[in-house]
This record gives structure tokens, sequence and C-alpha cells, in this order.
DNA sequence: TATACTGTATTAAGTGATTAATACAATAAA
DNA sequence: TTTATTGTATTAATCACTTAATACAGTATA
């Protein structure tokens, strides 16, 4: 668990995006434990309330679950984590096709220049 | 001149972006007049200071210039206005590359949706 | 000349989001 | 039965951004 932060958004929103990544990665197992608040705080080395701000979001939109008190885990709802991954794609997609529209960049050179860059390391 | 404003990024900001996105696409003659910073908040429903705090901006980056108490201009380097539009290519591209590494989605696929997506509207 | 524009600067206040500090109840384990 | 760890909730503090209220000097225009 090691998360690069920026400083223009919320941490909280960045850990989420992490959990995002690793579950459209298919690094999580459903139903798989993931760490407490208080220790993915030690680890990130943030505040445990931002951490509980990440956890109580994921929570809402299905992402994980929590029984009594014991430690959360990712959802057991296959189809929930398959969605995770089609929106961070559809997500990066439009953001891409929107930029390049925005500067009437022509499709062919977009797709070079992705080609290239994706190529290169 | 007209903006749509989401309620992510600081105002000032989203202002600056639609001037580079202009200049970008060609649509600023160098040295072109642009509003008055009252004239700009008038416009886009904004506070003075907030445009004003975009002009300062713009005029550090050296995108615009002002003379005295004249209008302030976009700049007549031609230098400049060329690197905006490249800046704000590699950022897409470099955003868009790296949100696909991200979640392992193959080149030859994120390639594809782009397309697809471009092309549709 | 007077009026209405320019750009610029300073200071303060307000607002919402984010982070932080702290406490509490429940459960598992030593 | 303690002790430590879990999730949760409440409240306070902090911070960036925005807005606001003015003021001043220079320039163009009526």
């Amino acid at each position: 668990m090691d998360v690069k932060f920026n400083n223009r958004d919320p941490v909280y929103v960045q850990v989420i995006r992490h959990f995002k990544e690793q579950i459209a990665t298919g690094l999580f197992e459903p139903g798989q434990e993931i760490p407490s608040r208080r220790e993915l705080a030690n680890q990130l080395k943030i505040n445990p309330n931002t951490a509980q701000r990440a956890y109580k979001e994921m929570e809402e939109q299905g992402l994980i679950f929590t029984e009594g008190n014991l430690p959360s885990r990712i959802t057991k709802d296959e189809q929930v984590l398959k969605m995770v991954r089609e929106e961070l794609i559809l997500e990066a997609v439009d953001a891409f096709v929107h930029s390049v529209r925005s500067i009437n960049l022509p499709l062919h050179e977009a797709l070079t220049l992705v080609q290239n860059t994706y190529e290169r390391e």
C-alpha cells in the first residue's frame, strides 16, 4: 500500500482513487479484508479521520462493507467490481477526448501521441 | 466568451484554462486586446477580483501583457503561443497514458475506445 | 474639462471543504 | 477480566478560495 499524493485533490479522494485502481486491476479478491482506518492512516501518514472519510464514501458506493466492528472488506458483488473498472476507463477516455476536442487536435495525431508516449518506458 | 464552470477547480484556474484553450486553438491574434477585468467579470458573472487573479497569473506566465493603463493584450511572442498548445497537448496525453497504465488497460483497447468516443457526435 | 473607463493594490470578511482532536461502544484476544 | 483493536460519531480547527469594499493613478472620450 503506497500512494503518492498531489496537492490538488483532497487526500480522501486520492485514497478512494487508489483503491479503485487496485480493484480495477484485480488486485483485490471479493470479500478480502482491507486495512483498518488507523492502520491505513499509519501506512499513508495521514489522519485517521481522513482514512475514515475515504472508507465511509467507499462503503456508500458499495465498494466495501462492514459487519459489526470487524475489519471492513471488499464487496463480494463481482458486478460492482467489474463496474469500477469500466467507470475508470470511461472517465479517462472521456476526459481525454474532451481535451482533444477543446484544442482542435486531429484524432490521428492524438492517437499517435498516445501510442508513442505509451511505448516509451 | 462563455465558460462552463465546475465546482472542483478554483474559478480563476478555470478562467486561465479557458484562455489557454482559446490560444491553443488559434482564436487569438498575437497582440489582440482582451476584455477588461471588469468586463470579463460581468460576462462570466464572477467577481472582478477573481478575474484580476486570473489575468495576473496569465501575465506572470507571459501569456498576456499590459502597457500603462491600456487594456491588456495577448502576447506577441508567437513562440509562447505555440508552447501553450503543446503544453495542453502534452498534459492531456500524459494524463491519459497515466490512467491507462494505472488500470492495466491494453494500449490497443485504449486507442479503440478513444476513436469510438471521438467519432460519436 | 469632466466623466467614464482602464489597471492595480490593500484589507477584510465570508464560505465551504478538509483535516484534526477526541470520545464512545463493541469485539477479539491475551 | 483486562487490554488492544475494531468502527463510528461529534466537534473544533485549519486552509484555500472567493467575494467584497475601497482606493488610487492614468487614459480615452464626450
